[in-house]
DNA sequence: ACGAAATCCAAGTAAAATGCTAGGAAATGA
DNA sequence: TCATTTCCTAGCATTTTACTTGGATTTCGT
């Protein structure tokens, strides 16, 4: 029941996207540095962003990725679904459609949908563009006061 | 993201405890064989919620396990973190208190929270109780109907 | 035209988690 | 006493995770 490093990363890298794409294409290595992620591990992970519309790329010398919709188009979940798959925490079979014709019996299923809605509802109400809105705002109010040398990143 | 089977079987055999255990302590082998789960397996989810106070016990021939409290009084969300252990889909190091002193500046942060607390809202808000009630409903309604002998088992 | 900077792509791999199974000790009712 | 049951621990095969490695390809700047 834990969201993966999938997800955490590379919805960090989609914040970042979001954060430093806007002006010009952004490098992997660059969104590396930043967020403390190994390159090559969030190569596969952007790669997934781009399979799933979420951003563009451009090859070669000074190229790099950008989001290919305004951030205050793409939900938490766009994001969460392109890099974990389905959000679900549970796939029943009834819902699949095959086997599981009892599903009436199944009172489990009640359950599992519920959950199932609650995490779609939250996550699909988040837009990026919100989130690095609260990143500003948080790094304004850190930079006012005195700069601790001391603070870790953090890997959330 | 997903729930594993500890938590899918578990939540099943509450319910089956819940259904069956009012009168008389129910064994491992009696749910094992309802619920289509192997019973060794099955033996270790039940520890967990006797281990978290949800069911009692009675050792030797005719022994079994009861639920500790009404089925009124045990949320899915009590079943489930005894058997899953926390249900937050994201631990973000701020939380437990160690590292991470840059909290202000993870903004991840945020969603992980609305994303637990959905979560655990959901969880809490669904009694055991209601599950016996709605199986019972169901149960009732298939009788009423001509008997689909092809029918599955649902695992879910 | 060359070379550095990038994306793109496919495999491999160590470590951890999952989903069990196996075997037996201890308690208890008939 | 003996069948039935919980209790406890260890082992183990499979899958998933979280990377790493190595290269091919594209493109910009000089």
């Amino acid at each position: 029941m834990k969201l993966s490093t999938k997800g955490r990363y590379g919805l960090r890298a989609a914040i970042d996207l979001a954060q430093y794409s806007e002006r010009e294409a952004v490098s992997i290595s660059s969104i590396a540095l930043r967020q403390n992620i190994s390159e090559g591990y969030l190569e596969q992970l952007v790669a997934k962003l781009k399979k799933a519309g979420l951003v563009m790329s451009t090859r070669g010398a000074q190229g790099g990725y950008r989001l290919a919709r305004p951030a205050a188009e793409i939900s938490v979940g766009d994001v969460l679904r392109a890099l974990e798959g389905n959000l679900d925490a549970v796939v029943c079979s009834a819902q699949t459609g095959e086997g599981c014709q009892g599903a009436d019996l199944c009172v489990t299923k009640y359950v599992w949908q519920k959950i199932n809605e609650s995490i779609t509802k939250t996550v699909d109400e988040i837009m990026l563009s919100q989130l690095v809105e609260e990143s500003r705002k948080a790094q304004k109010k850190s930079a006012d006061q005195q700069p601790d040398y001391g603070a870790q990143k953090c890997l959330g």
